[in-house]
DNA sequence: CTGTTAGCGCTTTCAT
DNA sequence: ATGAAAGCGCTAACAG
């Protein structure tokens, strides 16, 4: 149990008052030279740290977050993200932090753009970021960056900006893994049908891409021959799925594997279930309830995790501690990627929760 | 962002002073009923919840917790326990508490027993059991509840004890699972050579039964025909395993599938290793560092995870929280069972520490 | 039983 | 540039 060191202690030691000591530590200048060194001496000699409580309470300045990311129905992946924000804000109320949320929908651009495009305007002092569209993201990160407005990027990066932190489950790895999984899963030379929606009117920053390159560099490095269909997928015109889906499943009858490159894999799922198909496997992504219930009664064999609530959480704290005590952040954060399965799925959702709370 | 409400507030509507509230909410007594009812009626109506920032640093009392555990060495299973809890003291930093540890060698009883008996005469606020010898665990466990002490069992439980909580991975499930992924990685029929190391002196309560009686339910439900064999081992006499077990791959030349019910993966990864074979896959338990580097090197290709950082850490928050802010926990606590590969390790290492910080 | 009051350690304002 | 002092909201000791 390290015994408190309070600013006092250090004050004394280096000779000077409480205030300067606050001075030194927040950087907030008008400090001697001299005094300067004595105080950081004197930090560094008694390893002084803060102490969080007192230091949140006595707080006074009020901080604006806005927060870009997509509309979100009950049940989908920014939901948990949510969550996530919410739950930070908690466990860190008597911060006057005051958050502002700006949604758009992912699939259209231009309500991304506008959306984008009222954030400068709402003069933050921090913001997190759920980019969809590269270009946008793009050009609104560098936007923040010249006003001086630090920012995070959740479930997302975008290269050529320069973000405080951004926090992403690593796409490439998560097909690379879903490849391995699957194919240990229904043996060599099963056929495979996969399933990835291309997002409208841009493809670049689209993570279903790269987690296809993941998937194939599996394929190419093991030589696998697992023949390989197209299961083709409009999130514009749902009501067609079901022939699409089905014309694939007619025409391949040997399909013993899937794979849904996109949160989605609840809508196969629901498709054999419907169907009273056995004979095959599949793997998603994402923790959906629906997902999850496919999960649980085995119309989908794995699901790959990647802790939106934490995603949220974290960007959420890494902005706390930046802005309020000027703690510098690891930028790039890859999040862990869960393989879950029937049989730890139950404690995977529980401890969402439970986990990380304060 | 709700408006802090403080007890000042609630004194207000009630119409009584802050002392009377305060007395109301930590069930001090010395309360009159006319009072103490209009308080908890304007407690309810303000949704009063109580600053845990202020709060912590006024709290003056003492608490005295103790941790009864098994030695470890470096890079053991313990070790992320007690950083866990080492991370949980700091981050409530300024409640002071003070742990006393009794470590006990895990594979003698009379160590256990000895390091037990100490525990109430120290008279602590608290306790946190880490418990292998089940006969043991139980009398002190009733023991405690008897002195009205409370207490949580880490990576563990005692049938017939009252805890306050307790946090474990199922073993059953862990061993179910297990079954699962070898015989999907190796296909049915493939030889499995199973290890499995029983403690000396007490059987009962040791938790690689349960996971091995979880492997065998798998094998039951599935109609598994996949051959056995037991790899023997001791802990005692670790100079004997390398003949042991070299016994075992010369006369058993089809095994393709190893399961290690404990966390010594790593023994059988490192004979792999230096014998160069190539066509068996391991499954093991634990991210100790001599098992992550087997994984990575191919020698281990799955590892279960019990997240004992997070074990140790819920565990004395848990304590906190209760002997503090008298929250009743909920008692059953199922760790995840994460499942770690090759491909997921780096994200998932890296994240002990930083995911749950504070 | 109840109200008053003195801290807890840090931040911030106000003199100097 | 610096020190002194007034809070932040809660707890606990004290006086009545």
């Amino acid at each position: 149990m390290a015994q408190k060191i309070r600013i006092k202690d250090v004050a004394e030691l280096a000779g000077v008052s409480a205030g300067t000591v606050d001075r030194v530590i927040h950087n907030r200048g008008n400090v001697s030279k001299r005094n300067r060194k004595a105080v950081e001496d004197a930090l560094q000699q008694m390893n002084y740290h803060t102490n969080l409580h007192v230091s949140a309470i006595s707080l006074k300045k009020t901080y604006k977050v806005v927060i870009a990311i997509p509309q979100y129905s009950e049940g989908e992946y920014w939901e948990s993200v949510v969550a996530g924000i919410t739950r930070a804000l908690n466990r860190y109320s008597g911060l006057n932090v005051i958050c502002e949320y700006r949604h758009y929908n992912q699939f259209d651009l231009f309500s991304c753009r506008s959306a984008y495009e009222q954030i400068l305007s709402l003069r933050p002092d921090a913001a997190i970021i759920g980019a969809t569209f590269r270009d946008e993201a793009f050009y609104l990160a560098n936007q923040l960056t010249d006003a001086g407005i630090p920012f995070v990027f959740i479930d997302s990066v975008v290269e050529g900006t320069s973000p405080l932190a951004y926090f992403i489950a690593d796409p490439f790895t998560c097909g690379y893994l879903m490849a391995k999984l699957i194919t240990m899963a229904i043996g060599p030379d099963a056929e495979i049908a996969i399933m990835q929606a291309v997002r409208v009117g841009d493809e670049s920053a689209n993570t279903t891409i790269v987690r296809k390159a993941g998937f194939m560099k599996y394929y190419e490095e093991h030589k696998l021959h697992n023949p390989l269909v197209r299961i083709p997928f409009s999130v514009v015109n749902p009501e067609q799925n079901e022939e699409l889906i089905g014309d694939v499943f007619q025409q391949n009858p040997a399909i013993r594997g899937i794979v849904v490159l996109s949160s989605r894999g609840y809508v196969i799922a629901d498709y054999l279930r419907r169907h009273d198909i056995r004979h095959t496997k599949l793997i998603g992504i994402d923790t959906l309830p629906r997902n999850i219930d496919a999960l649980q009664t085995g119309h989908i064999e794995f699901l790959i995790g990647q802790r939106p609530e934490q995603q949220g959480f974290l960007a959420m704290q890494t902005l706390f501690k930046y802005l309020i005590y000027k703690e510098i952040p690891r930028t790039r954060n890859l999040m862990p990627i869960d393989i879950i399965t029937k049989e730890n799925v139950e404690m995977y959702t529980e401890f969402q929760h439970t986990a990380v709370e304060g």
